[in-house]
DNA sequence: CCGTATATGTAAACTAATTGACCCATATTG
DNA sequence: CAATATGGGTCAATTAGTTTACATATACGG
């Protein structure tokens, strides 16, 4: 009976532990992360948009539903986020040819060159944040980010969330 | 030469999967576990919070301070949250009678009855985010997350960042 | 051609996160 | 006691995130 409440209780607060270790990381890579790459002027989400759209299929774009679900964010969240980057020149909304309703999200060379700019300043930010972790420990830890990410995917579909995408 | 490139770029391209798939994973975090909880009317940062001042340390509560280093947030955001769960009487500020500059943010007993009152929601939802994992691969991921936590706090230090605090 | 579904944008309200700056009270230190 | 440091609140500006709802244009099916 103790045994049971003792493992109970050890689960559970593994599993808060966890939670709140991803919290904290969060938020520590969003704020370590846009100060990082102040000079360049962007903010992780932006960062985050430009490195989906440099990865991003080939093509002459990305939809924007597509680009919002694979972010996993909400569609008029992204469009703030995108309406800035365009009012600066660096990603261009291009009517898709296929699909007149569409938008296709791409960068500008402009935002390309830009991206250039900064792959420096990422590479030794993530140097610095990756300290200890080889690249066996990386590999591990993104398949279970990987796991997290497809179970908070599956919970995000059965409340009726807009998500359903690929893979990177 | 060849093989140089591809290796660097090997690793490159496995710490950028990883901060995408962190990014990915707190989004869904707060969007999945807020919607969760909607019942109870937390965010899951009134949640973080609530959290940390249930498993906090001993005493009357903890201060405004050190509460913020803990969740590795602002503490003039902290202000914000903190105000929101004191205007619905679930948290109180008192006075430190040590130094009376200092807050000491403590639930209060309503606010313990709502935490009370959500928990087999949390455990619920923690059971569906970490499907799949056992409790072996939580201690992995936790380890690995706690690694990725002290880098970002020390690039954080260097920085400027108003960030030191022990553990959970 | 007409109705419906889809893609996007837009709007509004709200919460949360950042930064910088300033004020005030209290502690600490010289 | 005076100077300085610290803790916290507050104000302001900006970005980001959520939700719901609506408008508009286009695509598609019958």
């Amino acid at each position: 009976m103790q045994q049971d409440i003792d493992s109970l209780s050890f689960s559970a607060n593994l599993s808060n532990r966890l939670a709140f270790r991803l919290y904290q990381c969060a938020n520590q890579l969003n704020k370590t992360g846009t100060r990082w790459l102040d000079r360049h002027e962007v903010t992780t989400q932006q960062w985050a948009v430009l490195g989906a759209l440099v990865r991003g299929h080939p093509g002459p774009g990305i939809a924007v539903r597509d680009l919002a679900r694979h972010l996993m964010v909400s569609r008029q969240n992204l469009t703030g986020v995108l309406s800035r980057l365009e009012s600066r020149g660096w990603i261009a909304r291009i009517v898709d040819p296929a699909d007149q309703r569409s938008r296709l999200i791409a960068l500008t060379p402009q935002g390309w060159h830009r991206w250039d700019g900064m792959q420096a300043d990422i590479a030794a930010f993530y140097d610095a944040a990756m300290r200890g972790l080889s690249d066996n420990d990386k590999i591990h830890l993104l398949h279970y980010l990987d796991v997290l990410r497809e179970n908070f995917r599956a919970i995000d579909g059965a409340q009726g969330g807009d998500t359903a995408d690929g893979d990177s």
